[in-house]
DNA sequence: CATATGTCCTGAGAGC
DNA sequence: TGCTCTCAGGACATAT
């Protein structure tokens, strides 16, 4: 479930692609149902080999990998997608492959110098057990029509006086809106539930009812838990599927105080339990004793 | 316009 | 053991 924290440690992890070559670009074959993939692979591979990747950088929950020529390949995990450089979790589900060199300027001091990076070939891949990714190749101004214009403000980048803007007069339940990436973009499931019991505020609150002292620990503890989410590179849940770029796992998983803790004691109040309720279609979970619509548990301090 | 629901996809795990 | 069924939740299309 690539959230925030897990799409920017696939960036940082795939940082050191950044200045090097295209020099070939495959979309794997497979049994499989091929992820979409706009223009299509033949067209990608036409445009990009032989130009290099300026930089990498994140979009809400997408990375965006950035090539000379003002092209922009926009790659969408969603579910299961991962980015990384080596070592797929297993053949069957790679989806895409770019093989990249460093520049001509270098190769020659590579092999003279064994401190430098290998000469020689390195990957960029895509893999994906589900298949729901997509992949995308597009202008900046594209990039800025079809996709910056209609996401929120990143997560980190949220203030007290931006969550009162863009959701206060919305009549929708609180968790259910930090997962629409027109009002905050990065935020998904996971981390939705973990910022609500950080924060204290019952998922069920409808936003045009939460108080400004709500939206501040809402907040603070959006930052909190993602900052520290990235810290640990994410989150990886009992199926395993996300990895970082070279094939490790998040350990974020063992700090989660609700998510996927059904039944279990709760871990700030002692005396309520986790309980799991579904909102549009998707699990919540959160502590009825310490998450209160209206004002807060005594356990937190203001 | 705001909000709610359906859809895509694969494999893990439950239940029989 | 092996089959069928449900579920996981990203973003977007379509419906209300």
């Amino acid at each position: 479930m690539p959230e925030l924290p897990e799409v920017e440690t696939m960036c940082r992890g795939i940082r050191s692609i950044e200045g090097l070559q295209v020099m070939g670009f495959t979309m794997c074959e497979c049994r499989l149902k091929p992820i979409s993939i706009q223009p299509e692979a033949s067209v990608i591979a036409a445009i990009l080999v032989g130009s290099k990747v300026h930089k990498v950088s994140r979009l809400g929950k997408r990375v965006l990998v950035w090539f000379s020529g003002n092209r922009v390949l926009v790659i969408e995990p969603r579910m299961t997608g991962i980015v990384m450089l080596e070592d797929p979790p297993n053949q069957t589900h790679l989806r895409l492959e770019f093989r990249l060199v460093r520049g001509d300027a270098q190769v020659g001091l590579t092999s003279k110098n064994p401190t430098l990076p290998m000469l020689g070939e390195q990957k960029l891949l895509f893999w994906d057990r589900r298949g729901l990714g997509t992949v995308s190749l597009m202008s900046a101004e594209e990039l800025e029509q079809q996709l910056v214009q209609r996401l929120g403000p990143d997560a980190l980048q949220m203030t007290p006086a931006l969550y009162v803007e863009n959701f206060g007069t919305s009549r929708r339940e609180i968790k259910v809106a930090l997962l629409d990436q027109k009002l905050v973009a990065g935020i998904g499931n996971i981390y939705a539930a973990e910022i609500l019991f950080m924060a204290g505020v019952d998922p069920r609150s409808r936003c045009d009812r939460l108080t400004s002292k709500q939206w501040y620990r809402i907040s603070e503890a959006t930052h909190g838990i993602l900052n520290q989410a990235i810290l640990h590179e994410g989150s990886t849940l009992s199926d395993g599927t996300y990895r970082n770029a070279i094939n490790g796992e998040g350990s974020y998983q063992q700090c989660h105080r609700v998510y996927d803790r059904e039944g279990l004691a709760c871990l700030r109040c002692e005396s309520g339990t986790v309980h799991r309720i579904v909102q549009a279609q998707r699990s919540t979970f959160f502590c009825p004793t310490c998450q209160k619509k209206r004002g807060l548990h005594p356990s937190l301090s203001d």
